[in-house]
RNA sequence: GGCGACAUAGCCAAGUGGUAAGGCAUGGGUCUGCAAAACCCUGAUUCCCCGGUUCAAAUCCGGGUGUCGCCU
């Protein structure tokens, strides 16, 4: 029996933060943050990271832990995470996984292994290359060739997982496609239970999501992104591809007015709020807790203590 | 009060006699190494209202209403 992990899912705003923590003083744990941003330094505010007051009540993991002009990955957090879970485990302590991220949470869970490869390097610069003197109808015939399945999956203006499958085929010799068959059914290797918290009604969520925002930059959201850009964070890099940090950087430049700016950012983040919620949609595993009008987190912490103690946890 | 312009989906907007482009937003979806990313799908039996001309009108004509600008 893979051992029981608490999972606190949810889209943005919703409370993950403060309801993990709660679950982890009530069920012996200690946290780790499945989330592609906050896993950078330098990027509390814009990411709604935990506070440091929060980290002192419970242990976090995985929250500020990379150089931001570091390019992470799903299969770098995979591991890294992983290690802290087999730690956490090893001390007899509940991991309690809070995160935002599907991909990095679903792959923690699943344990799962991407493909082979130094992915991200000179093979994948040299698609991007072709890419950019070709155009995508070269690459896609040379998928076809090798991997006719993932060729046919995929869309053609999706140039990013075009690359990716030609990647993984070029550096291992093996199709993508066969390489997820082969993982696709892998036993998980933790036993999760799954807490999302949402509202009821999506308008709530975004003038919740409207009012964050407007904190964020009286929290100093606009310094944080100037003190990354001195630091000379490069614009490409992942941490500067996060919302309210991007759209943030051309009002620096002053090429672009703050107030457009900022509503700019709470779209972005209404949009990821919703793309976050399809995600989770497909996994039948939630236990949801909806929010009505106001987040009452006393409520929701008896129900999901009822919930978890039901799945046999203590 | 007079003159002129404009009125097309939630918003911006093309179309100027032949049967409603496009963009944004919204909603839905995809997702196995960039994922707060990338990508896909998504709407007007109808063009402010009424009447007229015409085989045919968002497009032309008349009247009305509204908005904006200029003038008095």
């Amino acid at each position: 029996m893979p051992p029981k992990i608490l999972c606190v899912v949810g889209p943005t705003a919703c409370g993950k933060t403060k309801m993990g923590i709660l679950l982890a003083q009530r069920f012996n744990g200690e946290i780790i943050s499945v989330d592609s941003m906050q896993i950078y330094k330098g990027m509390e505010v814009g990411t709604a990271a935990p506070t440091a007051e929060e980290r002192t009540a419970v242990p976090h993991h995985m929250a500020a832990v990379a150089e931001p002009g570091d390019n992470w990955s799903a299969a770098r957090f995979v591991d890294a995470a992983d290690r802290c879970i087999q730690d956490i485990l090893g001390r007899n302590k509940r991991p309690v996984l809070v995160g935002g991220t599907g991909l990095y949470l679903d792959a923690v869970v699943a344990g799962r292994c991407f493909a082979p490869g130094n992915a991200g390097g000179a093979v994948r610069e040299q698609l991007q290359s072709e890419l950019d003197a070709g155009g995508i109808a070269p690459l896609l015939d040379e998928l076809r060739r090798v991997d006719p399945d993932s060729a046919e999956k995929l869309h053609p203006a999706d140039t990013k997982r075009i690359i990716r499958a030609l990647e993984v085929f070029r550096e291992t010799g093996k199709t993508i496609s066969q390489h997820n068959r082969e993982t696709k059914d892998l036993p998980k290797k933790y036993e999760p239970v799954y807490i999302g918290l949402a509202f009821r009604d999506r308008e709530d969520m975004k003038r919740l999501i409207g009012r964050r925002v407007d904190e964020m930059l009286e929290n100093g959201l606009l310094d944080e992104v100037r003190a990354l850009r001195d630091r000379g964070v490069s614009r490409s890099s992942t941490a500067l591809q996060a919302i309210g940090y991007k759209e943030l950087l051309p009002v620096l430049d002053g090429n672009a007015a703050l107030e457009d700016a900022v509503e700019e950012i709470k779209l972005r983040s209404r949009q990821y709020a919703k793309r976050q919620l399809t995600w989770l949609r497909k996994n039948q595993d939630i236990h949801w807790i909806l929010w009505e009008k106001e987040r009452n987190f006393a409520d929701a912490l008896q129900i999901a203590t009822e919930i978890i103690m039901g799945e046999g946890l203590q």
